[in-house]
DNA sequence: CCGTAGCTGACAGCAACCTGAAAGCCTCCG
DNA sequence: CGGAGGCTTTCAGGTTGCTGTCAGCTACGG
């Protein structure tokens, strides 16, 4: 998933980067409201993580703005333990969740994975597509009893086509997910990380769509 | 809407209630997880507030039960402040949100809010022509509960008819619609097309109107 | 019954895709 | 600090199957 992150402090900033980076999101990460912007107007993001607190105004005022999009992502407000008040306002002004600074890593990943479900409509959080068992939320795989271990981009691009199982989905929406801003990936990466997942999980739970993109089978 | 509060600390039950009410909720509140099961199988209910710890089980248990239903509802957790642990699990068994014990019953209702307005949008055009389902969204197609692969350019034609079902679509048309202007097309192409979509979902779907061009039925 | 419009099977060509191999990176460990 | 191991990215050659075309056929209207 591609995430945007607003956040002015640096320690912070990049640990959660780091951390989502490791989770298999792809992160750009915005330190003033006028570059989240900037980022917003080209980019496409799966969720934005958003400090309130920002050197150029107050993020209420972002997550304003973002509401009226049609394209709207869901927002998790990054807040500190003693502003009770601020995180109602960002609440009734349509962010989805919030998260205590400082706070747990884990936490971080648990609360992204849950808003991804969420707005992936998913009924179950399980996947079993015959003998094939996902547990996206836990990350785990199992197929025939086997757990199966992904590295962080396969599970990126499964994730991906897990959003909408059965739908089409095209190339460019992998690669928009897998890099962030900026990084340029003039190859065929995404086939080939399709390639070695087919291998992981079984050839025919991916269908190609020629000229199109992927589909995860339904089944 | 109608609200499933599933609690045993009487009063955090009835402060909840209240309040609830208060913001034109219906709540039916049940102290044990057997109760919560008797409510669930006779109402259904728009949102679950689910504390963990109960007389006779652990509220994750219930969660688990209750995603694998279709109809299932939004979950939010009442949790107590230490338990984060609890609280990941119970994110990753597929709850929605949380709550951490005591909270702000402003904070409860900004959350109840948050989650309607969250399960309220979910629009998805579809086609139903008699036994053929078609989802442009995801690009998908059903046949007699069989799925339909169809090619770029089978579907681009398709796409064509169902801008307006039951017009007819001249052939000039459907061309200028598969074709990037200049590329000079000279020959039946939209024929061959029409005629391949025609055996990939049936033969009556697609009329012709002999010098005029075609007509997607519209039953 | 004839002429025209539309249908469809076959096929060559080619863009899209797959995949093995290898080089670059990063992290971990001694 | 250096090396090992695994992940990522790129590249190139092989393969697949979509595409557009044509030719022969059918269906329709007059």
């Amino acid at each position: 998933m591609r995430i945007l992150l607003i956040e002015d402090d640096k320690a912070i900033g990049s640990a959660v980067r780091e951390h989502a980076a490791a989770d298999g999101h792809a992160v750009d990460w915005a330190r003033t409201l006028s570059a989240a912007r900037d980022y917003a107007a080209v980019a496409s993001y799966g969720l934005v993580l958003l400090d309130l607190h920002l050197p150029d105004g107050n993020g209420i005022d972002y997550l304003r703005e973002t509401r009226k999009r049609l394209d709207m992502a869901p927002v998790i407000i990054l807040t500190a333990r003693d502003q009770i008040s601020d995180r109602i306002e960002g609440l009734n002004a349509g962010a989805d969740d919030y998260l205590v600074k400082p706070f747990d890593l884990g936490e971080l990943s648990a609360r992204i994975h849950a808003v991804a479900r969420r707005y992936g409509l998913r009924p179950e959080p399980t996947f079993s597509l015959g003998t094939l068992i996902i547990v996206p939320a836990e990350r785990r795989i199992d197929r025939n009893g086997q757990a199966v271990d992904l590295t962080a981009r396969e599970w990126a691009v499964l994730d991906c086509l897990m959003q909408r199982p059965g739908a089409i989905v095209s190339k460019t929406q992998i690669e928009d997910a897998l890099y962030s801003f900026g990084s340029e990936v003039a190859s065929n990466a995404v086939e080939v990380y399709v390639s070695r997942l087919r291998r992981k999980i079984g050839a025919d739970r991916i269908a190609t769509v020629r000229g199109v993109g992927y589909r995860l089978a339904d089944t």
